[in-house]
RNA sequence: GCCACGGUAGCUCAGCAGGCAGAGCGCGUGCUUGGUAAGCACGAGGUCGCGGGUUCGAUUCCCGCCCGUGGCUCCA
């Protein structure tokens, strides 16, 4: 909205003639006008303008009205402001908005919109006689009020009551429940409900993303976005096609949608506006965009279009989001635990009905299970969670105490007295870390909502069309969260006094070989080209250092096989490797052994795992340092 | 987003009640050719986070901003 605020001695108009939107004028007096000792606020209602812009203006005029002293305000309708005029009707709307507003504190007079009309202003002069004004309500105040309220209100009024279940299938008050021998469940317990920690240093994972040269913030970035080294993106990289062959072998069709959908599109919009998070917004040509959160738009829409028969359920349809955008406050943004641009497996399941989302549930629960365990993280790493209405408890009883067996151990349960998400059911495994924080890995969910929202139906025997019932999955949660939950794993490793590593399987360099001197740099060479070629992640150290110092700079990288050749190793064609899992600080584990011997264990422990090469030169002269 | 603390060499940090900018590690060169967690010497390396203010003079004091960490809030 645009205003020209003129002070006037007085001003005249006389209505000429009516444009198509003309308002009705009543008596014949009213066409001409005058006005004595007036400010004239002449206006131009443009697109976008609402009550708030209407109430804005308002006190915009009052403001003014009350620094030139003046008493009568006539509001006077102005195209001419502005290239982008609202339509009519909201024009009117607007203007009379306005003019109501200002009622209680001034004499306030409204021209009549839609007239061509003849006029005669005499302008004070004074230094405040003139002004304009351009009243915007900043975009964000205006969507997120709505967008806020639909999903607040619900999520006011529902309740949240907290249980344990346990083993023995027993659902326990939390209050009541005696947390002794299950500490890490208490932790995260007590961080789900009181939500309170004093932590005052860098998380360690942070350290490590950053000597390991990982990982790292990327200043020149938003906050919340990180670079990836080499080594970090191979570790990235591994674990993304470790997670996305598992999807594909549980059935999974992997497609891949736009990072970026239309803000207005009617169908989005509705589901944008059930959660009060901020946006991605990108202006278009002509239309905004938001950058997904996640990948359930692109899939949905495709399931929309799709022909689907009871013969193609259960339907799994996979991506693997690179990336997901949440711009998450600045606050809750930490290393690679919460960032504003992650990666995560997204695998939606269109069930025919509840017998089978239940079943598809719980052999996802189980798959989740076994990916954590082969990226590094065992059930005690970990704590479950189920969030639940009261009415699927009680309809579901027996399945959900079913789930307990699975892990064997006590599961957080949250019930909510009534729905305001989509889902009726939904999973979590949240990792405790080395400063007794929780975050969420693994989750499935039960969505009841969404196909009827985006229209998604499949053809039954009969014929007749019908809505599934639509499951969210993400195996491993964030592939970086999953990156923080390891390297987290491996401090508290070293806080108990062992040596801290990552999976054979992701380790950058598997193994490290180190001459003793220069002489026997050509067979370190030969030995390593051997073990490359027989598909292991293998280096040279061939600086100028001691061994000594080449060992220990190995070992500060983690490195799980050091293989050392020296005279005794090259008598006998053999090497002699540190094995670091079996290693302490104090006492390291060497083992003389041939180098076909160190391939096959490792290709025996790395087995069923993706293998890529190193990306980085073999010699380490020849590497740069990232930091 | 709000509150607190921090930002000095590539890294970890010292220093400065306002007056030429410091160490260790790393890097480069040379010596050294080594047997399992730091060999020796020399050298290069600085927008003291950015912008403004106070001052003869600001890395130092004041204000604003950016980035990080923690807390609150939040986490589809």
């Amino acid at each position: 909205m645009k205003l020209l605020l003129i002070h006037a001695d007085f001003i005249e108009y006389e209505l000429k003639k009516k444009t198509p939107v003309a308002e009705d004028v009543g008596k014949e007096e009213e066409k001409k006008k005058r006005f004595d000792e007036a400010l004239v606020v002449f206006t131009s209602v443009e697109k976008g303008d609402d009550e708030r812009t209407a109430e804005k203006a308002v006190e915009d005029i009052k403001e003014i009205a009350e620094k030139v002293g003046a008493e009568r305000v006539l509001v006077y309708p102005y195209a001419h402001l502005s290239s982008n005029l609202a339509e009519a009707k909201t024009g009117i709307k607007l203007l009379k908005e306005i003019e109501r507003g200002l009622k209680d504190s001034f004499e306030v007079h409204r021209a009549p919109f839609g007239w061509y009309k003849a006029f005669n202003i005499s302008c004070k002069g004074h230094p405040l006689s003139e002004l304009s004004r351009e009243i915007v309500v900043a975009e964000e105040e205006k969507e997120e009020e709505k967008e806020f309220t639909e999903a607040l209100k619900a999520e006011e009024k529902a309740k949240s009551y907290w249980y344990i279940l346990t083993p023995n299938k027993e659902l326990v008050e939390v209050e009541k429940f005696d947390f002794k021998g299950h500490e890490n469940l208490e932790k995260f317990v007590k961080y789900e409900i009181a939500k309170k920690r004093a932590v005052d240093r860098i998380p360690p994972h942070v350290e490590y993303m950053q000597r390991l040269q990982l990982a790292d913030y990327e200043p020149a970035s938003d906050s919340g976005h990180m670079r990836y080294y080499p080594k970090g993106r191979l570790i990235k990289s591994l674990l993304e096609t470790y997670i996305t062959d598992k999807c594909v072998e549980y059935g999974a069709m992997e497609v891949e949608t736009p990072l970026m959908y239309d803000r207005n599109h009617p169908t989005l919009r509705k589901y944008l506006e059930r959660f009060p998070a901020r946006q991605y917004i990108i202006g278009g040509d002509k239309r905004e965009f938001f950058l997904r959160f996640a990948a359930c738009f692109g899939q949905f829409l495709i399931k929309h279009d799709a022909i689907i028969t009871y013969k193609d359920l259960p339907l799994k349809m996979y991506e693997l989001t690179r990336y997901s955008f949440r711009k998450e406050q600045r606050g809750e943004l930490v290393g690679l635990r919460r960032l504003r641009a992650f990666t995560m497996p997204d695998m939606h399941t269109l069930a025919k009905d509840m017998d089978e989302a239940k079943q598809e549930f719980l052999s996802q629960y189980k798959l989740s299970v076994e990916v954590l365990r082969d990226i590094g993280l065992e059930p005690e790493d970990y704590e479950t969670a189920v969030r639940i209405t009261k009415d699927f408890y009680e309809e579901n009883k027996e399945f959900i105490h079913s789930l307990v067996e699975v892990l064997g151990k006590p599961i957080l349960i949250e019930m909510w007295d009534s729905r305001f998400f989509y889902f009726v059911l939904k999973f979590e495994f949240n990792f405790v870390d080395s400063l007794d924080k929780a975050s969420a890995l693994s989750t499935v969910q039960i969505d009841v909502e969404n196909a009827e929202r985006y229209d998604i139906s499949y053809i039954d025997v009969d014929g007749g069309k019908k809505r599934p019932y639509i499951l969210h999955c993400s195996l491993s949660g964030a592939v970086e969260r999953c990156m923080y939950a390891i390297l987290e794993k491996a401090y508290m490793r070293k806080e108990r006094g062992e040596l801290p590593s990552l999976p054979l399987w992701l380790s950058p360099t598997q193994v490290r070989v180190v001459p003793v001197s220069e002489k026997y740099l050509e067979k370190a060479i030969e030995i390593a080209e051997e073990l490359r070629d027989a598909g292991v992640r293998v280096d040279v150290d061939d600086r100028d250092e001691t061994l000594g110092k080449k060992v220990r700079d190995a070992s500060t990288e983690w490195i799980p096989f050091i293989a050392v050749v020296g005279e005794k190793e090259v008598a006998e064609n053999k090497i002699t490797v540190t094995i670091r899992k079996e290693s302490t600080l104090k006492k390291q584990k060497k083992e003389f052994m041939e180098v076909g011997d160190l391939v096959k264990r490792i290709k025996g422990e790395c087995k069923g795992k993706p293998f890529k090469q190193l990306p980085l030169p073999m010699l380490l002269s020849a590497r740069p340092s990232f930091r």
